[in-house]
DNA sequence: GATGAATGAGTATTCATTCAT
DNA sequence: TATGAATGAATACTCATTCAT
């Protein structure tokens, strides 16, 4: 529900009511509102760095970790959808509340990684010299992320069709 | 305010206290909290589309059409930022509100039309036809209306690098 | 107005909607929205009450002065509809309202005159003597006066019909 | 409160006072100042009606019948004083309610019972066959009923002497 | 582990009235 | 005479949270 309706718009009775309890019940499993999206996001940030860590540190090459990345992108975006639009719809918002410094904290961490991965690229001569790592990482990651705003599992796409069209665009550009 | 809180997020009141009056002689002015909305979006949108159709109309070729549209989204984020950030963030919260129809159809002419170009550089050979045109349209919008969410004017970049540099990745990929 | 949606359901700005001006200037005509009722109802009552003096002062005996009175009032109705509902519905809550006494006063005039005439056709056998005077008046102030909810001119119905059959009823009763 | 003051002139606050909570607080107990209304009047309508039917489908004769409409009617003023006055003043503003329309229905179902009781009488020649039915009821509607906005339980009157001293008026009429 | 009643701060909106222009 | 901007108090309703049971 914070996925589909934001946080603020979810009210503790919407989710209470779904639940099949009282309001004032829920308080006996959490201590507040935001304690529940704590839990949400903290579970699906540690997650989402490990496998981002597992990819690069078994890596080969700076391209192969790359696409591994964005395939696993991806793939998060099928298998956690909802965790991945309360993400994005709540980071910014979140990025100033107290107790919530974890979340601008492991996004931090992934920004590093994904960087490194392609200044590495730029240091091998895989990738083009001129790209400034930063941007480059920012363009990356909003095209492929955003994908969960209008992503429908069981629609025409799949996690690989998805993996496969981006990373062909991608890798040679748009022009023939 | 609406663009930095959040629609919902905002009250009347805050609108009031930085105008500097009380809070009811706002509707002296608006109807209503959502006219006040209505307002901004609906002269966003009005403007933005209509630079948009201007840009394919008198363009020459698909290439230099499809350049023209992302270097003037890049302007558009620089010059109404606030605008942007509010489409973006209250866009698919709209969809379903009554009375706010005109956001969605003013972003499915956005779409048609993006899409339109693509498929005609296709046709004429300077794009990779193997590509799926709504997919790459989606792609692109969202690498590059995402970028509103971090651009800060007086910053590193200005429309114009943001544009080449965006360019550069869409054109010849990240590949050397 | 007052007559059809209440006194407190009408806003200024209904009134000054339909005068074809803003509401602030309504105040250059009255001092305020109690003013205005005030002279609504001042203007009826004064009428009112001069007829129904008129009428038993001229009077020849009670039976011609009740039935003169009674013809009257569904006159009234006829010809001050608005006035007459307006009386009726806001006068129970004006009785309290400061400044609003003259509304009691006329009203209790009023029924001292009937009740005059009433034991005064009991004095003379004009009128059956073992009726209460004061409930005797009510329930036909009541019967006469409520029409006034129902009636709308051009219907089924006269002034001049509607005090025949309820001098029919009242005469005679309703046994056959 | 809904019946002394009106129910848009009773304040959801006021209520909350009385009730010794805090205004919010009703909102556990209702779901709305309508829904409170709702309570009220359905519940008198239905009982009202009830009677009112047992009245005539144990009756023996019209006059019988109307002679037991009229005295239930003044015991129903005596003992739901609060909710008779309550639907007199309010019956009209709520014909045009949405979620009211209940209200016009029930009196219209009693509308349409006592004229039957009228009519009944009218045929077996124990009333009056000159007197038009529908104009007969709603005198007598208005005379009996309208008695709630003066009657005080405990004062000079009982429903037995009021519905004595109506039907001596209404039986035999006014003349000696 | 759940209920249900209550809190208290807040939310958009309404409206009679004022007043400089 | 009228405007239009503003006031300030009030209004119905919402909601996260508490707590005795």
């Amino acid at each position: 529900m914070f996925a589909t309706k934001g946080f603020a718009q979810t009210t503790v009775r919407d989710i209470a009511d779904a639940a099949g309890i009282l309001s004032g019940s829920l308080y006996h499993h959490f201590r507040s509102k935001e304690a529940m999206l704590t839990e949400l996001l903290s579970g699906f940030l540690d997650g989402l760095n490990a496998r981002f860590t597992e990819i690069v540190e078994s890596g080969v090459d700076p391209q192969a970790d790359l696409d591994g990345l964005i395939a696993e992108s991806f793939r998060t975006i099928h298998r956690e959808r909802l965790a991945v639009a309360l993400y994005q719809n709540e980071a910014s918002f979140l990025a100033t509340v107290e107790g919530f410094e974890f979340v601008a904290e492991r996004s931090r961490d992934n920004e590093a990684l994904w960087i490194r991965v392609i200044e590495a690229g730029q240091a091998s001569g895989a990738f083009q010299a001129s790209l400034d790592p930063a941007l480059t990482y920012r363009f990356i990651r909003d095209g492929v992320w955003s994908t969960v705003s209008w992503y429908r599992p069981g629609g025409r796409h799949t996690p690989e069709t998805l993996a496969e069209q981006y990373l062909k665009l991608l890798h040679a550009g748009i022009l023939a």
